[in-house]
DNA sequence: CATTGTGAACTCATTCACAGCG
DNA sequence: CGCTGTGAATGAGTTCACAATG
C-alpha cells in the first residue's frame, strides 16, 4: 500500500512492459487479466507482478484480477507518462535522424522538440519532420525556449561528456545516452545508457560459449 | 581461477565496459591500470571489477595491476569479440537504415552483411554502404549464402515476432530486438531486447518522483 | 473459490576485509 | 609495500506459500 519502501529499478522496466501488454490486451477486447496472464505476457512471473503492482497499491481484485483500463491509467500515472515530455536531440548523424522520426516516440507523449548539431553542413538543415537543425552552441537558450526536459545524446562518444556538460548547465537533469560511453554527472542528474554494442557483445559472450560447450 | 561457476549476466555488461575504458587506457599511452582506477573510470567498485576478472582467471599482477593491453585480449576472448560477426537487419526503416550506416558496429567487428525489408518500394534499393535491400521472403537462403549469425529486428513491434520466427527456421538463435516487444523463443535462441522507450519510461518515473518529492 | 496481497524463505549479486604474493 | 584474489558477510531482488477477500 503505496509503503515507501525502496523500489527496485527492474520494478520499473516491468511496470513499462506490463503497460505494453495492457494496451495490447485492450485493443484484444479484454475488460480484466489475472497476475498468471499478465506475467504470461510479459514473459515474467505471476508473484512477481502481483509484487511490483502491490509496491504501489492494490489495483486488483480479489479472485478475479485487474481491470485492464483502470491498470493502464495506473501505470502511466506511476511512471509519469500520463503527460507528454519533451526531448531535445543532440547530435544529427544517422541514429539521431532515425529518433527525430520515430514513430514509438511521439505516439507515446515523447516529442522531439529540437534538434542539434556541431557540425556546419547540418546545423540549418530542415529535418523531414519539419525541424530545423540548430547550432549546439544555441542548446542553452533554445532549452528554456522549448522546455526541454529530456536530453538525448547521440554523438559520437568523444563528444558525449561534452554535450552532458552542457545539459547539466541549462538545468536538464535527465539524459537518455546512446553513445557507447559512459558519461560521468552529479548525483542529481538521471541517466539511461543505451549502449547497443554492449548488448551485442552479451550475445557473443553467450554464443561464444554455445560453441565451446 | 575459471572455475565454471554461475557468472551473473551484470558482470558480462561490465567486462565490455572494462574493455573500452582500456582502448581509451591504452590510446592514452598506459601500461598498467589498478583495480581501482579501472572501477573509477567505468562508474564501479573496485572489489567488483577484481572479481568480475576473477571469474575468469588471475589476470593481474599483485602490487602492480593489470597490463592494460593483455588485459584487452584476454576481455575480447572471454567476450568472443576477439572475431567479426556477421548481423542481418530486418525492417529498413529510419532505425535499420542508421544502424545499417553505424560506425560503431563495423568498427568492432559486426558486419552488417544483409538488409531485408518486405516493402516493394524498399526492397532492391541500394544503401549508402552499397547493401542491397533484400526481399524477407528471402531471408533462408540469404541466412546460409552470408552466413548470418545474428538477427537484427528494426520493424514496427507487430511484425516481430513473425521475423523472429523467420530467424528461428533458419536456425539464426541470436536476436537483436529493437522492437518495443517481447518477443518469445525457445530456451536455445539468445535474446537481447534494446527498447528505447522502456528507457525513457524509467527516466520519467524518477522524474516523476523528484518533483513530487 | 479463484485470485490478490504480502511476510518469510530463498537465491543471486555486491561489497567487505584480509590473506597472499610479486 | 601495494594491489590482487577470494571467502565470508551483507544486501538486494525474486519466488514461495498462504492468509485475506471480493
Amino acid at each position: 500500500m503505496a509503503k515507501s519502501e525502496k523500489i527496485p529499478e527492474a520494478t520499473i522496466t516491468r511496470l513499462s512492459i506490463y503497460y505494453r501488454q495492457l494496451e495490447l490486451l485492450e485493443f484484444d477486447g479484454y475488460r480484466m487479466v489475472s497476475s498468471d496472464k499478465l506475467a504470461w505476457l510479459s514473459q515474467g512471473n505471476p508473484a512477481q507482478v502481483r509484487k511490483d503492482l502491490g509496491y504501489f497499491g492494490g489495483f486488483g481484485v480479489r479472485g478475479v484480477g485487474y481491470d485492464v483500463i483502470d491498470l493502464q491509467a495506473q501505470i502511466k500515472q506511476i511512471l509519469a507518462i500520463n503527460r507528454d515530455w519533451n526531448l531535445g536531440i543532440v547530435g544529427v548523424g544517422n541514429l539521431g535522424s532515425a529518433l527525430l522520426q520515430y514513430h514509438n516516440f511521439s505516439e507515446r507523449g515523447f516529442k522531439c522538440v529540437a534538434a542539434f548539431d556541431n557540425a556546419s553542413d547540418k546545423i540549418g538543415k530542415v529535418l523531414p519532420s519539419g525541424l530545423k537543425v540548430m547550432d549546439i552552441r544555441g542548446l542553452d537558450s533554445a532549452i528554456e525556449e522549448f522546455d526541454i526536459e529530456i536530453g538525448v545524446i547521440t554523438t559520437p562518444p568523444s563528444a558525449a561528456q561534452t554535450v552532458a556538460n552542457l545539459f547539466l548547465k541549462a538545468n536538464v537533469n535527465a539524459i537518455l545516452n546512446f553513445s557507447p560511453t559512459r558519461i560521468s554527472v552529479p548525483e542529481c542528474c538521471l541517466v539511461q545508457n543505451i549502449d547497443f554494442s554492449v548488448r551485442l557483445d552479451i550475445l557473443c559472450y553467450k554464443l561464444g560459449r554455445e560453441i565451446v560447450n
